[in-house]
DNA sequence: CATGAATGAGAGTTCATTCAT
DNA sequence: AATGAATGAACTCTCATTCAT
């Protein structure tokens, strides 16, 4: 009856926890995940999600932030090699279309951090989220300055293009499911990929813009 | 320890709940909303909450459609009254702007619901849903016809429009709270109104369909 | 919006409840049964239940009540016009068995009623309970006196000849149930009917007395 | 304000949340008995039953099947021992009347189970009730064809049996009670021990097979 | 006599969190 | 670092019972 205790690695039990809580919060948002089911993901005892982390809000908030911050990254990175305003608004958009495409609990979880009660979002996760609309106020403030861009509330347009993709992309299963059904005749872009959807909103915004 | 006597009004007690309920799910959300706090709200026994409605889903059901209902009914009823296809589009935007901005508790909700493993819902909510955006789709396509409108994607429109709506209106505390910190001198449009957001949204979207 | 109020027969409610509670308690329990349920079954108000009948309790006690007085009355009944002892235990087991069969809820309630902490049982339930053992116990005093019955131990014998009917009516289903799975191949009696119970029963019971 | 610590012993706090359970269920019966109630009787908190046990129903699968392979355990133990059809006869009957007396929560949950509406008895406890009655039922059988036993109907003698011995040890309260009050002048066997009737018992069933 | 609205107590169950090892 | 046992507070929902009309 000797009892066997896993030894892992520290760290590599935390990235552990963490990305399967980015998968499992995402599907299922905050209220709706529970430890144990985190626990049976990942292999690793209930108990060591809060030996790594304070608790569920804590793991909660730093899966969102891991969340921004490798999305910024990206968006930052490619945002260096453009030279033009025009060129760094085309890049924001398809690479935000594509990450959050390709992450898609990604947006789901945006929208719902947005909406919710706004005011009591955590320090670190608010600065986060300032970051990329820093970035991107930075690029209409530029085109602005360049002359070639003018009509700018980068706000609106901010959540214009981030509102319209993470729409776009989290109501997918819902408009292919209503494009079945008989009687519902309009088109509902249920068959459009990512990047068409990417481009047609690159073209609109550029129209706003020029 | 005075007995106090209750109002015994059936429609009243139930509109009490509705309206409570509207109130709470959309700032909490569905699962983290809790029947006993409904209950303290509107003063009235728990158990009535389960008289009046079969269990806490149904309640949500009820809280949304009736949400859904409300706003298709003012928006279509504006609508009516206009001729062309631009001003029916403006009479869109304006009116579902003010409605959402009245109703604060409407685009968290909406939103929620929009984001949240859409291919659940319910039929009649679905139903709900669709309504409005074929009333919105029918104003394109009719400006289509008469020459008005072009390169119109209409269901990407339409997000466009209340996802930049929506997010504006969720996001205002925190925008403002953004605006007072020190160290964060980017423009929130922390101080825009309602109908301000609505004009340039209208402008850029006519720019985009004309 | 006129309210129709129905004016029925007080006695005719009165028994309506008494009877739908009587088929209610014996398919479900005291427990399990729900005043909702009931006042569905009667097609009355739920609270007139509480107005006829003092509380569930009471309605409970009023069903066994009656159901051991009418059974009681009926076996008397046949009794007075038997002559022999003997006869007179040949009619009390078919009686109680026939009515056991035709009112299949009772012998649950019996079995129920008599195995649960029989100590807290209200007094004039226990009353018409004992009325029927006594009525037995007569049958064989007599019939030890008249020399025909001979190592009788009253109690027993009710016990067993109650037992015995009572278990294979109730258990009648999961018999039947039984017979029908193939790895099963013992006799459960499945289809033997209640007279064919009974007068084995009478038989094997005689040559214990005779 | 002490905290008291628990014993963290997981055979052990089960097995006691078991124990609970079998008395709770058989004074009360399913319905009746609150799992609140239960975690008072163990001093564990009411959680832990959800821990060791899926729900209430599981506990109380757990209990029956623990009763009925307990009791066949002991039963067939002795019935190995013997040779005879009749010996083996003599030995089911006494060991089942001592096991039930021993245990007197296990004939109240018996008579429960077997009355209360038998078809949707979870398969396995249908099979550990199946066990007891093919070991009677092979006594029997293999008494005929040696031609000791006759008129043999086992499914009745097993009731006549279980239902008399389960009866005289669930009323025993009651017919006490019966006793010493004043006008009750019946004979209810209020001070036989349960060997007295066992033996009794034996000796007309024997009567009735030779 | 009858109703529907209202209530309070409690049911079973879940879950984040902590303790002892 | 890791575990499984233990906990307390909360949750949704049910139900017998009563009140006002």
């Amino acid at each position: 009856m000797k009892k066997i205790t896993k030894k892992r690695d520290a760290t590599l039990s935390k990235q552990l926890i963490l990305d399967s809580a980015k998968l499992l919060f995402s599907k299922k948002g905050f209220q709706a995940s529970s430890m144990d089911e985190l626990s049976t993901m990942t292999g690793l005892n209930k108990a060591m999600i809060f030996y790594y982390f304070k608790n569920k809000q804590g793991l909660y908030e730093a899966v969102i932030a891991e969340i921004l911050n490798e999305m910024y990254l990206k968006i930052s990175q490619k945002n260096e090699v453009e030279t033009t305003p025009t060129r760094q608004l085309e890049s924001f958009i398809k690479t935000y279309a594509n990450y959050a495409c390709s992450h898609p609990y990604f947006p789901a979880l945006l929208l719902k951090e947005l909406s919710s009660s706004g005011a009591k979002i955590p320090e670190h996760l608010f600065f986060a989220m300032r970051k990329l609309y820093a970035l991107f106020s930075q690029i209409i403030k530029s085109g602005e300055q360049s002359g070639e861009f003018k009509n700018a509330m980068p706000m609106i347009l901010y959540f214009m293009i981030i509102g319209t993709l993470n729409l776009m992309i989290t109501t997918k299963p819902i408009r292919q499911k209503a494009e079945k059904s008989e009687e519902f005749n309009l088109d509902t872009c249920a068959s459009c990929d990512i990047d068409e959807i990417a481009d047609y909103l690159l073209l609109q915004v550029e129209k706003i813009l020029l």
